[in-house]
DNA sequence: GAGTGGTCTAGACCACGCG
DNA sequence: GCGTGGTCTAGACCACTCA
């Protein structure tokens, strides 16, 4: 062929379309404005669908799309940061915290949080589940588990279950001196219940933040929170937080 | 038909497989173990190639496999816990930390570091190429941008660039009192350059962290690191972090 | 060169939201 | 009922690693 060879190593279909599609992203679409549908724009690139959708799957995976099943695909807002490890010495449940207690129940918990919490693999802990909202939005949902050591004084009369038997225990739980938290993030895939918390399908990746928090020279209490990987930025430190939402592909200098 | 029925609402194909591979990776897999190949994997679940596919990537998502293309699938061992948030008010670069200096060149930054840096969008920055080893494995690949006024003292002497070149500026750096620092954790895919340094392929999930380096009421420099997301688990806080790998399907109560 | 995972195709049907 | 995205199939070829 006469035409100039252009690339020694092809890049990806997809990866190209993604490139493209981001682009046309910054330039011609207003957050929440609806895309083509998939098979119009498979056919407009010259694609199969499940090429075009791969990419559409990276700006997703980046937060650029939002994709509803019987909708469409929309341009997504940017991000929402999400502050996570501010009050460096608070309780969960403080009064003014983001997180609305939803349940509580009293259960064994699994294995590997039995294993964090120091306890018998069948002893029973309380566990609460607690969801947080941001900007009208769900952003994340946490379990937290309380050994009943922790809060050995619980009510009786209160409620068995239910969001007043989750504060009553926050509120047990305030009683001990906090004495540090750590916590740690890791990439996960949403569980069926929690999928349907976040309002994404089940596997939808997510942010998994776990916090112990430390008293009496033990873990008094653990939480494993999972936020929505594609809309949320987790902040952490003395204040809000950076902004930055893009990092383009490096420009030749 | 006579049968009963099992499933309202039958879940798709490539979850129910994840999660029968899930068990069978905590019975029957020992880490580092080769896999089947995916042809004989789909073969014996009776499920095109696609559809496996679909669930081993769910599961390499999660940190529980590590495929490399010409080589096979393989069990990932758990992930690294790399501490991200400990030295609440140390300088990146101080003697004894993680990163290695890999290069810096004087560069205008991309136009979002700029604004956060609040310089001009043509200002020239420095900006230092680090590289994050742990297990012997990469995990993380860093941007450090110290704008030029950060760092006035610089000699011209040191190198022009280069790991030499690097340490000086952080060296620069360090001379200015740091007064806090904030960050961020957000999920992305790694750009080509990335990926590379990190032994992945272009747009593999990484975990995108900004730090804000604060002096003298300013922004003093911006890091912007980004980890694999299949290998490690970020801590933060007081201690070490804590360990969770696997936080199974709820079970029946 | 043999075998692996990565990309891509052109279809089909399904589950969901909405009018 | 219609249009959307989500799942699934059965192939093909490519890029890479390693013996």
């Amino acid at each position: 062929m006469g035409t100039t060879q252009l690339e020694t190593v092809p890049e990806p279909k997809y990866w190209h379309l993604k490139t493209v599609l981001s682009e046309a992203l910054d330039s011609e679409f207003a957050v929440g404005e609806i895309l083509p549908n998939e098979r119009d724009l498979a056919a407009r690139f010259g694609v199969a669908r499940a090429t075009l959708r791969q990419a559409l799957e990276q700006l997703e995976l980046e937060g650029r799309l939002q994709r509803r099943r019987g909708v469409g695909t929309t341009v997504a807002p940017p991000r929402v940061g999400v502050a996570v490890g501010t009050e460096q010495h608070a309780w969960p449940g403080v009064s003014g915290d983001v997180w609305q207690p939803a349940d509580c129940e009293l259960t064994a918990p699994p294995a590997a949080v039995a294993a964090a919490l120091e306890t018998a693999p069948d002893e029973a802990v309380h566990t609460v589940r607690r969801s947080r909202v941001s900007h009208g939005q769900p952003v994340a949902a946490e379990l937290l588990y309380v050994p009943a050591s922790s809060v050995p004084d619980l009510s009786a009369i209160d409620a068995p279950s239910g969001p007043a038997r989750a504060r009553a225990v926050l509120r047990e739980l305030h009683r001990l001196e906090l004495e540090g938290r750590d916590s740690a993030v890791e990439l996960g895939s949403a569980r069926a219940d929690d999928a349907k918390e976040l309002d994404r399908l089940p596997g939808a990746p997510v942010l998994v933040v776990t916090t112990r928090f430390l008293a009496a020279g033990r873990t008094a209490a653990l939480s494993v929170a999972t936020y929505r990987a594609d809309t949320c930025r987790l902040t952490f430190g003395d204040s809000g937080g950076v902004e930055i939402h893009q990092t383009p592909e490096r420009r030749a200098s």
